[in-house]
DNA sequence: ACAACTTTGTTTATCCAATAGACAAACAAA
DNA sequence: TTTGTTTGTCTATTGGATAAACAAAGTTGT
């Protein structure tokens, strides 16, 4: 491992990424303004302006009004200088999108997936994911990536080593996707693609440190610290849904006992609703709750109330600006929401001095896409900083 | 807040840091070997390393042995340039050290405490901390900065928010200090501050990533991850005592149910070995335990496989390299380790995979200690890259 | 309408850290 | 001795950032 030394190159790097990044977060914005808020001198930026220019990254977009002076030239981001495909691998859906550089929505395509073989599907990805590609314009940088979200345990070289229900196992998507299209693809754990998708264009714009809880047939979880998706010491981590929450509760298929997506997860509460005579659907259930079924309601109310214990439990490890729920069960937030504050109010230490505010994903069912594309934007930003 | 931009004072920072590093791991080193391991010029080196001369941080100590050619002049750090105090308060003692810059105690102090009344713990920590700083020999940087490890919470300014043991509430230690001694001053945890020690000193050496449960009265945690500790969103965490691990056990002081701490911690020991009709009191249990009592060996079982519950949770949350159990329990390692192992192994995902290590602390009752001096030390450090 | 002041963005000369390459000193081995 | 190697310094060059001067393009007060 090489040690990276200073040099005026990674000056240049670095300064570049600040221009880029001030225009990012407050175009339009003039030389002038950049170089207040930066720090750099105007001449530096009037420099590195020109030379994000030059490589298509940035554009004039005419005058701004002056305040008592020369009028300033506003500068602003091209979106449309490349595109990004992120796609969302289901358990029986393939769901994809087109953006632009800044996310906007170019294309989207969905197809329901039959059996979730992991030859079979990587035979249906092949031509969704080309289509999609096909969608976008001429761009200067073309399409720079392919963000992929699957639920399983993904390691570091972007194979998925375990997707229970998928039934996958070792499964090298990365590598596979990359071959054929030849372009960077980058392949992360669904709940985590969720969280940056949230992060980035949801709910959770702008917030720091962010634990996204993706409540689905299992429990899955993001974590954004400090800006960044954060992944334990060897890459997958995230497993907060084996939390044990009960020492001595019932074995979980991981081994350990009395886990968190035991009692909180979608799979519990259907589990629940067959015991009790209900059908085995979550959609009936929810029709149910919303005609007042009192039955139905309690056992929403006893979902709520474990998923509170969960989060009390992530507040108090990791002390978030914000706790976001997502994934099928937030579709049921009416039935669950006062259970799960209440809960987390009474079990997380010092809930209220802290500030921790506890939302519902706002992208739907399109959390995981975006944040996927998210992570193909992310990736070529950064690949523009170091180089 | 303003961004950092890149200027050439910045480079050589970065680069005379790298120096640094490089000769504080594998000195003595020679200016040519420098060159090779950094990637820097000869001449940089060169530079960089006269400036490190000049400023007192590194000498020269004589040739080295030549491989054909000029003998190399070899380069070691001064660890005497300066020195670092560490204070371990603790709820009926006072521990402080003075240490050299490298870590070596060069003078060492106990006090018992009476009451842990704030005000009167400061009148005996001021001619405490005095006494030591006395002890250190000239040198050109003098005392660098004084560490302080405290059982309570501590936010970001060094003030202890909360500390029950001691009935401490919102005192500013940190300030106080600062007034008194006019160096800087550190405080932090004390579950902090002795996965610091044990990370630089003691059984964590060179570990990336590293958690240490500190079990005492309570469990206190302090999280080792890429390197540095990790604090949480809003500075203090670490609460991972906390976690519940019995949804509907019993009412914990913090609000919440069932924390870890309630079942695991020397507490739960105690409280468990006075129903039973033994003495309240660690070294009597412990006595016992080795005398073949079979009913404390139960007990100690018991706390052991709690004790893994909480910490299965831990590694299936961070995924840490090690786990490190530290404090007064770890005592009793030969009887509580065969329970902690089985639990761990059995309930988090992929243990062995994982190459996780369970560890006990190497310092004993030091670990504290060492790394209030270390955070003092750290400081120092990071103060010169920064200026 | 005009002078005076402002703001914007470029140009110029300067500074400074890193670097390659030349070089001298110091040494081992043949 | 001779030859080749290693170490560390010296010199000229490169390339970014910067301050200061400046031109261009405004606004505002009278």
């Amino acid at each position: 491992m090489k040690t990276t030394t200073g040099d005026q190159a990674l000056i240049k790097r670095m300064n570049t990424a600040i221009v880029l990044e001030a225009i990012l977060q407050a175009e339009p914005l003039s030389r002038a303004k950049i170089s207040e808020i930066t720090g750099l001198n105007k001449a530096t930026v009037s420099s590195l302006v020109q030379d994000l220019i030059d490589n298509q990254l940035v554009r004039e977009i005419g005058t701004g009004v002056s305040s008592g002076g020369r009028k300033p030239v506003m500068l602003e981001f091209i979106a449309t200088a490349g595109y990004a495909v992120g796609v969302d691998i289901g358990v029986n859906y393939l769901r994809g999108v087109l953006t632009d550089l800044r996310g906007a929505i170019i294309a989207e395509k969905k197809l329901p997936l039959q059996a979730p073989d992991a030859d079979e599907v990587f035979n249906v990805l092949r031509p969704f994911i080309q289509t999609l590609m096909e969608k976008a314009p001429q761009s200067p940088f073309g399409i720079v990536g392919i963000g992929v979200g699957v639920p399983g345990l993904v390691d570091r070289a972007g194979s998925v080593l375990f997707a229970p229900n998928m039934g996958w196992r070792d499964v090298p998507l990365k590598e596979a996707l990359s071959r054929t299209f030849g372009i960077p693809v980058m392949v992360d754990n669904e709940a985590n693609v969720g969280a940056l998708g949230e992060r980035m264009f949801g709910i959770g714009r702008g917030i720091s440190n962010m634990v996204y809880v993706s409540v689905g047939i299992g429990i899955g979880t993001g974590l954004i610290l400090h800006r960044t998706l954060y992944k334990g010491a060897s890459g997958f981590s995230g497993e907060l849904g084996h939390l044990s929450v009960e020492a001595h509760g019932r074995p979980c298929r991981c081994g350990n006992r009395g886990c968190w997506e035991l009692y909180a997860s979608e799979q519990a509460l259907l589990e629940q609703a067959e015991a009790a005579g209900y059908p085995r659907d979550l959609d009936e259930l929810l029709e149910a709750a919303e005609a007042g079924d009192e039955q139905v309601l309690a056992m929403l109310r006893g979902i709520g109330e474990y998923l509170g214990v969960g989060i009390s439990n992530i507040v108090n490890v990791f002390n978030p600006d914000a706790v976001v729920i997502g994934n099928r069960m937030s579709r049921a937030q009416p039935w669950l929401e006062e259970a799960v504050t209440q809960t987390v109010e009474q079990r997380a230490l010092g809930f209220h001095l802290r500030g921790v505010h506890l939302l519902y994903a706002e992208l739907g069912d399109r959390s995981a896409v975006m944040g996927a594309a998210e992570l193909a934007i992310a990736a070529f930003f950064e690949r523009l900083k170091s180089a």
